[in-house]
RNA sequence: CAGGCUGGUUGGGCAAUCGCGGUUCUGCGUUGACGGAAUCGAGGAAAGUCCGCACUCCAUAGAGUACGACGUCGGAUAGCACCCGGGACGGGGAAACGCCGUAAGGCGUGAACCUGCCGGAAAAGGGCCACAGAAACAAACAGCCCCGCUCACGCGGGGUCAUGGUGAAAAGGUGGUGUAAGAGACCACCGGCGUUUACAGUAAUGUAAAUGGCCAGGUAACCCCCGUCGGGAGCAAGGCCAAGCAGGGGCGAAAUCGUCUGUGGACGAUGGGAGACUGCUCGUCUCCGCACGCGCUCUCCCUCUUGUGGGAUGAGCCAGCCCCGGGUAGGCUGCAUCGAGCAGCGCGGCGACGCGCUGCCCAGAGAGAUGAUUGCCCAGGCGCUUUGCGCUGGACAGAAUGCGGCUUAUAGACCAGCCUGAAGA
RNA sequence: GCCUCGAUAGUUCAACGGACAGAAUAAGGCACUCCUAAGGCUUAGAUGCAGGUUCGAUCCCUGCUCGGGGCA
């Protein structure tokens, strides 16, 4: 995932979990908010991933997951969103299928994605 | 061949597609959160942060104290406490052998090797040594012996550690001489600690001999004493740039008319000022009670001409722009190609390591890049119809200023060597 | 990144280097009560792990494993 579609500041991941809303599943916990910035399109995206996790290896892991399932339905988002991405431990020790399902389940669940999409 | 042990190397390989980060080059009717190409992209521990440095900032005349670390010998190194090679004293260690045992087994000797520790208690001082025991660093409980008193039992004084019991530890052990009884008090042999000499070794130390020297404990991983070393903090160090808010300084316009209104005030016009847009003018838009004052509004206090005057270091209001210093968010740097660098070869050294030659440039993120899929192969595991096939499947673990050492985690694979036993030539 | 403190019964805390490791509470049992509670009697239960110093270690030293604070 490039740079310019990953949420970077501090600011930023402090306002989507403060203002945002969350959705859990219990592999990843998803906090989205609809960015009001104008000119803007596509969304911003933080993965996070704390220490309940596991270790650094673990950590990277679950992150590297994340991205990888988001990739390709990146393109597919058109409304301007920011959201974060948390890993829960069960997460480490999951696959790609199943970390794919999880998500799009979550992103439909926000209505970011479409629910006719498969 | 079996068993035990040590050291070193490695830490899956190749290819394809998609994706991510850095560097360099490059393209453009579109200078972008743009596209293209080339190239590079985790470890032996990147971990723990236990030591030592480089580097940076602060402090600093010199020396000392406090505090802390270290302490066998020699070496290596930029430096280091744990590195390398030795030494003393302990602990562990298989087969085999010896002894005991019917046996199971126990005890002892004990290879390679592993492992702990190392100034001083014989230079000074303080503390502690529970329980037991008479007594724990100075002492007589029982016992033995002598003297005095007593008819006697016994009492008092003294000598003694040989004997007894206690304990982790009680003036080295055995035999004798000696004595009232005893005692290294003395003698012989042995043991330990020193001193001297000779030999080996750089040294620690070892071996041997001599000694008309000693044998009153332990503990310094208790305080302490002696010697050596250490200024403090850390890349979130430090340097540079610098929104916004606040602060300081400066520029800046000194007016008329009309309408409405109880006052206060509101609106409009003309002219003015400040700023933005523009290369400039014009023009358009926004702001300004066109005052920083003898100002306005509110609050409080005093007075008394009851709505006048005075006072308050009480609150509030007054366009916009420019400059200045420190500096927050943030950004750049430190910081990624010159280094105690890496690889290969040769030489020296038992080794840690050193020297020489040749070649190479080798991650650099910043919510933090190494991922996903597929195929073939190499180890490994399981199953079977065991020349083989099928299924499965990859240890510990992720750079964050950089090095050296240590510690901890780690599936396996490969190489070299040492010791013991058995068999064979 | 750095600096500190700690680990003891199920829980919260004690304990000069001297073993029967203490207290409160929780747990089990016994009586009491018509039943329960409170109170009474009683029982069991622990030094994070591995080495070392010492006659002897919860305590001293070293290395690990966890956990809590603090600075910027």
């Amino acid at each position: 995932m490039q740079k310019k579609f990953r949420l970077t500041r501090s600011e930023d991941f402090k306002r989507v979990r403060r203002i945002g809303r969350s959705y859990a599943h219990p592999l990843v916990v998803l906090v989205a908010q609809a960015s009001n910035i104008l000119e803007r399109k596509g969304a911003r995206v933080g993965v996070a991933a704390g220490k309940s996790v596991g270790n650094a290896i673990q950590r990277n892991r679950a992150k590297r997951l994340l991205r990888e399932a988001l990739r390709p339905h990146l393109a597919s988002i058109v409304a301007a969103y920011d959201f974060v991405l948390i890993a829960r431990p069960a997460l480490a020790s999951a696959t790609l299928d199943e970390t794919r399902d999880a998500l799009l389940n979550l992103l439909r669940r926000a209505k970011i994605l479409p629910t006719d999409e498969s």
